[in-house]
DNA sequence: CGATTCGTTGAATGATCTCAAAATTAGTGG
DNA sequence: CCACTAATTTTGAGATCATTCAACGAATCG
């Protein structure tokens, strides 16, 4: 298959490092892949790919660049939902929907992979298997988000800086776009507040207030985290919940021990004492 | 099938509800499900079904009664991540991970049935297509935790109240557990507050002032809510979040299409213009 | 009935916002 | 490369939303 030229062997290069942690992917589900992604266009930097209340049944492999999905509320105020980085797939679980719930905006000039959706159902009857890995990277995250909600929920701006800033680490560690302490995109403090729910004068401040304490500067477009460990405390951050378990770490039952068994009884009810796990 | 007892039909009557919103279910596929929901057992309230940092590879479909999902904070502080009800399957996407994520406790008298997690990953090869629904179930729910972050984020306490009663009877309308304006669940001002991060004190603030103005009263466990028109308007409420397209809308390309094409041109890259959609 | 839990309220405090304006930086066109 | 414009950062002061703490009454559980 070199007949793919090496520009579209890159263009899954991301998401099938993404995928690959939760679940390998066979040489023919890559290329299937590669083959549903292969319609690949740039797009400058602050252009809407998406936009709310309208439906175009596509989603976008990123490539490159980072965008960020947000919504414009009624008052005007932005909410970004997230940062969405090469590897990411943009218009899930918008395009679920009779309207996209969401816009998605370029934030750098980026290159983005074009697919109808109708392609990707069409796997859940061609190759299911591939499929449900989809879908399972995509319930992952759901994980995502509801660590956002718990750090914006119940934590003070500072810490939520913190988080946000780890996270998105993280993040970009596992695609390969940055090293141990380090990342390079633009990200301007009104972003952050609106991803935060923060006003851009107090990032400011609390950003100010980390660069004085010495763990983040952020420069030219640089994030620098100079101590990784202290921001991680601050922030309560532990990043379990982006790395999941591999599926294939689960012994297979194949559903064959399900045939027989007719109804089960009911085991006794629990007493209801307070603080007591379910015995299981 | 008819040797199924009514209770068995039961269990898994309200999943199979939320799951054919998306996709119609088979005959077969109903069947299979129930045979993996066939362990049921009553919880008492007040009692952890799954605990933070544990990993009992077990989910949870629930059958009767209504939990919570939760965390504890360093501080001691609770955030409640969401509202779980009948229909839904408890442990997912903690079970993804090495370690639960958060805990899920009773809030009334439950009735449960447990299931392997890796009886669930085993559809993955038996029955891809039946997985890859649940699947999509899953990615839809990360739209409801995008939502809750919007909600949280920036939204005024009396706009997230009202907004969280109406997603709530949305969730149960669709399993048949609320009527056009009301429902009956006890939900105390502690666990309201604790999913909108918001104190016990100003949750009871803002209660009484949504009483004072007739729009809804919460009283002996039952939540009415009188004025569901003003009351959406308050929050900037709309529904589209919970009810997705079903898959079987979109026309299926069979991905036969796919197999063709090499290498596509990249278009032309689009003028850096401010707000102006990518033309696709 | 005794013990919790849950709801209600007030006053003081604090975190974060709004508004406004200046300083700085980045981007654009010639 | 300069000049200009737009975008972003920074800072201050006052206003506000929401919290904390503390206390009490009401409801519920066993």
């Amino acid at each position: 298959m070199e007949l793919l030229p090496r520009k579209q062997h890159c263009s899954t290069e991301q998401l099938a490092r993404k995928l690959s942690q939760h679940v390998p992917l066979t040489p023919n589900e890559l290329l299937i892949l590669q083959k549903i992604a292969s319609d690949i266009r740039p797009v400058a930097r602050r252009r809407d790919i998406i936009q709310e209340g309208k439906n175009k049944q596509q989603v976008f492999f990123v490539i490159d660049g980072i965008l960020i999905r947000y919504r414009i509320l009624r008052d005007g105020r932005r909410q970004v939902v997230n940062i969405v980085i090469p590897g990411d797939i943009a218009g899930i679980p918008g395009c679920f929907f009779d309207n996209a719930l969401y816009s998605v905006k370029t934030l750098t000039d980026s290159v983005v992979a074009v697919a109808p959706l109708a392609q990707l159902v069409g796997l859940l009857t061609t190759q299911p298997l591939l499929a449900a890995k989809i879908f399972w990277s995509f319930s992952c995250d759901a994980a995502i988000y509801a660590e956002h909600l718990v750090m914006v929920g119940r934590r003070s701006a500072l810490e939520r800086i913190a988080h946000f800033l780890l996270e998105l680490m993280t993040r970009l560690q596992v695609v390969g776009l940055a090293d141990g302490r380090s990342f390079h995109i633009p990200l301007s403090q009104e972003v952050i507040g609106d991803a935060l729910g923060l006003s851009i004068a107090y990032v400011n401040r609390m950003l100010r207030q980390l660069a004085d304490d010495g763990m983040v500067v952020i420069k030219d477009h640089k994030v620098v985290i100079n101590d990784v460990a202290a921001l991680s405390a601050l922030a309560d951050f532990e990043q379990g919940y982006l790395k999941p378990t591999p599926i294939s770490q689960y012994p297979d039952p194949s559903c064959a021990g399900l045939a027989a068994g007719g109804p089960k009884k009911l085991r006794p009810s629990v007493p209801n004492e307070e603080p007591a796990p379910y015995p299981l």
